[in-house]
DNA sequence: CATGTAAGTATACGAGTGTAGACATCGGGC
DNA sequence: GCCCGATGTCTACACTCGTATACTTACATG
């Protein structure tokens, strides 16, 4: 989590309540991103079950009440979070010839035990059991997330192949950051993402006519 | 959840009656497996935060603190749903040259839009985001998942391809059955599985020293 | 058939949830 | 300087959760 608070104010409240220090003057517009920024943190931390709004508020140095005030409910505010975690942040890295390289490898940096990253994956695994979250991420997803990377690898089947990237990393974030089992967290990290970048290059440049097994009815088209 | 049963509307039957499948002869083991059965059924539909142990119980006709009685705690609950989850269903079909083949198709079955299949990658997703049901569902992973998928996969880094092969497993279960994203869904499955097989294919059968992308120091030779 | 005991139920409690309504307080415009 | 609306808090409510205690019922045995 990152500041919350107006760096700008000074404790102007010398008064011995307050639950944050630094308190923010009356500005709801700050207020409003305050609690939205501890919002993505917490999802993100503990998912859309394991939080409360009281936890949230805490966070942006408020009190619950004014969740609803500004964003209506809980459910309405976890949209908001949704998109800014999913939109400012890129699922992607590098483009052409660099994208399984730099992808894999930014993969394998964020996830790395010690990195304690917040990213949407992390957003979207923590929240997976929730039916209404499930929803508003998938609709999230077909808006940023997978249009971007739709772009990125144009050609045949562009969706699925995104969309399989999509999934290899959400795996790898499942095993390696929330799991933490053995093998991936303890593997050297240039050679997991060598490894990763392999599996990606199979979806970036994807074999064409001349498929390793020629299947038949699948034509992989044009 | 949502199907009601009136627990207490015993209708006085006296006799041998059988037929209906709700009433249970006082049987201690018979009950416990019936309270196991429902709970790794309402774990992977729900995940651990999202059942209660009234709803586990009201599936197998008993009350909550039988729950309790048998095993315990809902979390001792949970941990034998794991293992009851993971261990006897497998996570790889097939083996040797055909286990990537086979693999892929029964993913791509299993996480069909109207398989309605519960497996131990959806039991995982859904109760990831809670850090007690992840250190328990680590552990499972460890113990069956894993040390299979590592014997068949016997070579170099074994444990590391076998665990990106769950990975990518876990990332279709995800954006396919749980999020049920646009493409993955919409694809021909036969298309999707070869997709998905070619992937599988650079774990099982791994690019030796004649690596496509020859990069210093990982050496992925053995 | 009476009975001890395992099998199962009923009730309750304390903590936690999201949220509604009433109340308090700051701050800018007349 | 005063006041009214915006901003934020307090208390409360109805609900669910996991579980502990006390109770009831059915079964096997004498």
């Amino acid at each position: 989590m990152s500041d919350t608070a107006e760096p700008s104010s000074p404790v102007s409240r010398s008064g011995p309540q307050g639950p944050t220090p630094g308190r923010r003057r009356r500005d709801a517009a700050a207020t409003r991103q305050a609690i939205l920024d501890a919002a993505v943190a917490a999802f993100t931390r503990y998912g859309y079950d394991g939080v409360g709004v009281r936890d949230i508020a805490q966070s942006a140095g408020v009190t619950a009440m004014l969740i609803n005030r500004y964003f209506g409910s809980k459910e309405q505010l976890f949209a908001e979070a949704v998109d800014v975690a999913f939109a400012p942040r890129t699922v992607i890295a590098g483009s052409g010839a660099q994208l399984a390289d730099k992808t894999a490898r930014a993969l394998v940096a964020r996830t790395a035990p010690e990195a304690e990253e917040l990213g949407p994956f992390l957003l979207m695994l923590r929240s997976a059991a929730s039916p209404r979250a499930a929803q508003i991420m998938r609709e999230a997803i077909g808006r940023h997330a997978g249009r971007h990377l739709n772009e990125e690898l144009s050609g045949t089947a562009a969706g699925v192949r995104a969309e399989l990237m999509l999934s290899l990393q959400a795996g790898v974030w499942l095993m390696r950051s929330v799991l933490g089992t053995t093998a991936l967290t303890q593997e050297q990290p240039e050679e997991l993402a060598q490894w990763i970048e392999s599996l990606f290059q199979v979806l970036v440049t994807p074999p064409t006519a001349a498929s390793p097994r020629p299947e038949p009815g699948a034509g992989s088209g044009p």
